[in-house]
DNA sequence: GCGTTACGAGTCTGACCCGTATCGTATTTC
DNA sequence: GAAATACGATACGGGTCAGACTCGTAACGC
């Protein structure tokens, strides 16, 4: 966060504190509603959250800067695995995926697919929401296979990257219209642990 | 496609074919290039192919009309499968995932995300193009059930999530950085087709 | 050669935007 | 109350772009 830091005392009239969260505010609305990253403009964001578009550049460098913590707010908490079934915990965190506390990230996260190609930053901000996930879905996998409930032979890694995947594209990319995305982390999991092969 | 269309005959001079050509490259180039759709012009295409703009506006209603069928010409063609061993059609199809005849559509593709969820002609364009793909694998994998080498009980479209899934992810997401994108499609068919569990 | 249409290049108007500066006002410390 | 800093609003110069238009030229059928 750039703004509203730790100043020990400051002579004239303090940040408002109402005019950051605005201004937050206004960017991931006006991203919820379907503006894509480039398209957004500080004028925009000014004028939707109440504010001169000086309050803002006197807080941020620019729209990425914005960008960048704004973006930061949608993180959400983790999930958190009730650790007594490893198919259960791995269900409750693949139906996690893309699912945020904030209604507005399902809107936006498809938008950044773009940006993490192209920004280094929006890459590293990209990497620090979904790390923490990964580690948990590593844990519980790795939990599994001390307990013998999963091989000991498995590369965890792809495991995850299984177990992501068909959420991601169909709740990111709508893959296929026709899936049931209700239903889709039970099936998933199940049928990961299962295999299909006939036996 | 609008322009050079089955026009049966014409009094004056015929629409330049090299044109035709250029604007669609033009605009192929700078996607490539990292210009996202939205930033992209009609000028700059015009600059880049070589042309005037009135020469792309008298084709093409406008940047959406055109991009729709630039992006017609990334299709490419389907991977086919060889037929013998269900595990090895698999391992072409998956490992087809996102790999395209046109170099440029691997940078291409990342972008189309937001666009997808936002323009139903986007959308629909998107589907027209993984949906012959989801089609082929379904035939691979109802043709494994029929053999006795998949088992019958498994649902074919969930399934094809599952294979396709991880190899999105990491392809347009770059999901996991550390993930060997090489050996993907081999470890993904053989994890989807074994399980994990242990038994 | 004549009418017709396309061509590349360029111009023009009206938007929109960025980032800065400047208003008059409000809120804080000393 | 004075100095300092914030506020919303607005104006500014500089920039890009969409689309429609205008050139003089080129290619076609008749």
């Amino acid at each position: 966060m750039t703004s509203t830091a730790d100043a020990p005392r400051s002579p004239g009239r303090p940040r408002s504190i109402r005019a950051d969260e605005a201004i937050i505010e206004a960017t991931l609305d006006l991203l919820a509603e379907g503006s894509t990253i480039e398209a957004l403009s500080i004028e925009a964001i000014a004028t939707r959250a109440g504010v001169g578009k000086a309050t803002i550049y006197r807080r941020w460098a620019g729209k990425d800067a914005l960008l960048l913590d704004a973006l930061r707010r949608l993180k959400g908490v983790l999930a958190q695995p009730a650790g007594h079934s490893v198919r259960d915990d791995l269900v409750l965190l693949v139906g996690a995926i893309g699912k945020n506390v904030d209604p507005r990230a399902a809107k936006i996260m498809p938008c950044l697919a773009p940006a993490v190609n192209r920004s280094a930053d929006q890459f590293q901000l990209y990497q620090s929401i979904i790390s923490p996930r990964r580690q948990l879905m590593r844990e519980v996998l790795r939990r599994g296979i001390d307990e013998g409930v999963l091989r000991a032979d498995i590369d965890v890694e792809v495991t995850m990257a299984l177990l992501t995947g068909p959420m991601l594209i169909q709740r990111v990319l709508q893959w296929n219209p026709d899936l049931d995305e209700q239903a889709l982390p039970e099936r998933v999991v199940d049928a990961v642990l299962e295999g299909i092969r006939a036996r």
